[in-house]
DNA sequence: AATTCCTTGTTCAAAAAATCACATGGCTGA
DNA sequence: TCAGCCATGTGATTTTTTGAACAAGGAATT
């Protein structure tokens, strides 16, 4: 891949998101072409801010033209790393991990979620959307035949530690943590945390804000 | 409340959304006292970027000992506005929809789902964790009677859009995103997007970089 | 009451990110 | 083929955010 290897800012990497998400509704609408002003528009951000995220990765568009819609989406996906099928573990099959296990986009957008796993007795060897779930404990033992590459964490707080050791014991590459407490892992595992609540805060926040 | 009305840096305001969920746990863990490098080191930030957090809104701590912990998650919750509970609307009762109805956490953090909308006729009528599904068109003479502050959309991509007019339509005064396309609403309106694709993407770019 | 200790709150410098502004260079039409 | 057009890619500038350093000020101890 072409590239200019400086640190890219984690920003930017929300973003190429963002635009990855319009340019496949605009492609479903029918755009073969877009520049970065009206790109820029409907994600809500500057267009040279657009230019200068591409041009970490490469020189994707045309002078006087724009850029063409698909090739983007490729382009981009090649730049993040998500031209491929990534294989993923489950830690816990409550609420959360179900409707993660419900969510089809996930193939959609290049990931698999391989194996379930949860320590609940009751659980275990239930068949789940195709999957059985197992303990925790076999997660060694199925990550390198199953090939899994990311972990997601889906316990209940107190458990995510416990998973994060699970999954670092088993070589997991990447974690990504839906269980709202912070996890140590060895700092050459990358950890991304989620909860939407963070951004009913943010709302909360904004709206208490706009009326005094 | 006491605070010095700067602007506040979004960045701000999400990471006080991890010290919360940090002190709650710490709490439970019965510490009562922390300083801010302590905290510092379980949430992986600055000391002085969690002082600095602070003092957008107050003193809270005490000099040579540090932070009562109930005082500050008090004082953080009465910051960001979530010291009360804050009714929503739910508009479509999907995957994503009926996951966040059945989140029970939601009221333990000051949310509550107040109405449940979707214009599948199939659904409409249906009974659902104790709330009857009703059609979007219902939502503006429903808003004012249930005193619905936030909406929160869940609807497929296409239909995020309509949904969003109809929360305008209704004065709702904030809106939460989960379905992977952006809205346009009057800019009084505070938006937040949540995809947790986009920390799935971040993952595989990290993981992917490091490789090479 | 005075001194020591320790952590906060704040100032100031440095680093990073966003924005502006324009030169560059493909495409189009004459 | 050449001139004109137009959106990209990029260097310079501004703004924002982070981090380091320190003065201020409670609490504990003598």
């Amino acid at each position: 891949m072409n590239m200019k290897s400086e640190h890219i800012p984690k920003a930017t990497i929300g973003r190429l998101a963002v635009y990855i998400q319009v340019l496949e509704n605009l492609l479903r609408d029918g755009n073969e072409v877009i520049s970065s002003e009206r790109l820029a528009r409907a994600c809500s951000v500057n267009s040279s801010q657009i230019r200068k995220d591409l041009a970490y990765f490469g020189e994707f568009g045309v002078r006087g033209v724009g850029y063409y819609v698909q090739e983007l989406i490729t382009s981009i996906k090649q730049s993040l790393g998500i031209d491929r099928v990534w294989k993923c573990a489950l830690i816990g099959v409550g609420n959360m991990g179900t409707a993660l296990l419900r969510h089809h986009d996930f193939e959609k957008r290049g990931f698999k979620i391989c194996a379930a796993f949860d320590c609940d007795p009751d659980k275990i060897g239930l068949e789940f959307e195709g999957m059985e779930i197992v303990c925790p404990t076999h997660l060694k033992e199925q990550a390198p035949e199953l090939n899994l590459e990311i972990g997601i964490i889906a316990t209940p707080p107190d458990r995510a530690q416990r998973a994060a050791n699970h999954l670092v014991d088993a070589n997991i590459r990447g974690i990504i943590n839906f269980a709202p407490s912070r996890i140590n892992v060895p700092k050459h595992i990358p950890v991304e945390y989620v909860d939407f609540f963070d951004h009913l805060y943010s709302i909360a926040f904004q709206i208490t804000l706009g009326n005094d």
